[in-house]
DNA sequence: GGAGAAATTATACACTTGCATAATTACGCG
DNA sequence: CGCGTAATTATGCAAGTGTATAATTTCTCC
């Protein structure tokens, strides 16, 4: 009975490297890259700064760890709604939602692709992660779109395939982007439902209505 | 004949403030804002780092200056072309081209933005400049679409009209986003194609098409 | 051309940063 | 229980940060 009370406890390894993972974001989110400092995480996440260096070789290397999870993360919640729906249309719906309703649709997860744009356009690592998630985006998107128009009896040849899913990204982006930045701007639904309009509009769909047949 | 070159030159302030504040977002769009260190600007500037803080009391007084000059000059880019049009529909056109076209659509513009936002987020002063430009443009594409289609003959109400500026503003900024992220994407002229196919579908208008009567 | 004032440089300081290394502590295993 | 290993903390260091202040240099005006 010398002390009751231990100074630290031990976690497995992957629950701490995820903690200083998530530690890390919230900093980057908050301050940026730069003032994501190994100090503020390491406090953030109820540690001494010396444990990062024992789970991660050097800050760049957590960096680039968190930016894969977040992006990961992303993609997870965006096509996760959409997965089980049955027709095309239905899925692109589900895409179309996903992508406009938080936690997709959040300034903190806008904060973090501002935040991460720099590195992300400068080291290697962190580009190819970029560009592999943001052409599955479109791909898939764009073979939705396919499907969609082919299921209501309208295929498109393969060039206006590809600026429809552009213009469609494009809104959905730039809806998501306006979301981030002035969540107050917008009513609960309005984005979903102006984004499903607009992609209405752009591909000559109609996703609002229910089986056709 | 004691030494024939001088060690340094004056210069008007003005052209000394601008030459910093050139630096200053040329560093910015490089590294972040944290990254655009003093000396790094001074240098840039060709300028010991002593003379900022005879121009600038702070840091942070430069970045909001470098803040407001890029902000104004986006807003000048994006509205000049369109000034002198004539008809609605033209001018709406003239934003649309102008809004995709470099050197608004641009890497280092992007950058930029980017950077900014978390200072934007936090710093009110920047916030009041980001909210004030942000509106400014949205109330005027609304009112370019609302000239437009009263002009076609198609007059919207007002909750309509919201709803397109606010879709019509996010596929220009997914436009403009995905321009300024993958430059070489795109071909030259195909985000001003698609940003005009994309406009038109949502409103109805139709924006290639030279005067109607 | 020389004095005065302002622009510019030079130098210094306290603080933060990432990283390295040594000293502790917890906990599974015999 | 106690021993050893790995997790964790503690401490230190060199480089870079913004800012303050003193020392120079340029240029205008009489």
């Amino acid at each position: 009975m010398t002390d009751e009370r231990r100074k630290f406890k031990r976690e497995p390894a992957e629950a701490r490297k995820e903690a200083l993972i998530l530690a890390t974001l919230e900093l980057v989110a908050e301050n940026g890259v730069r003032g994501a400092t190994v100090r503020g995480i390491a406090q953030r996440a109820d540690v001494t700064q010396g444990l990062i260096r024992h789970y991660f070789s050097s800050k760049e290397e957590l960096i680039i760890a968190a930016y894969e999870h977040h992006m990961n993360q992303m993609t997870d919640l965006t096509f996760a709604p959409g997965a089980a729906a049955g027709s095309a249309r239905a899925r692109l719906r589900a895409f179309v939602d996903g992508s406009l309703t938080p936690p997709v649709v959040d300034p903190r997860a806008l904060a973090l692709w501002a935040s991460f744009l720099n590195k992300v356009q400068n080291d290697p690592q962190m580009k190819e992660t970029h560009q592999r998630t943001y052409a599955y985006f479109r791909d898939r998107l764009e073979a939705l779109i396919a499907a969609a128009l082919e299921e209501a009896g309208h295929p498109a040849p393969a060039a206006r395939l590809r600026q429809l899913a552009i213009a469609c990204n494009a809104v959905i982006d730039g809806l998501w982007l306006e979301g981030g930045a002035l969540p107050d701007a917008f009513a609960a639904g309005e984005l979903v439902e102006i984004g499903r309009q607009s992609v209405a509009a752009i591909t000559g769909l109609d996703l609002e209505q229910e089986a056709e047949t």
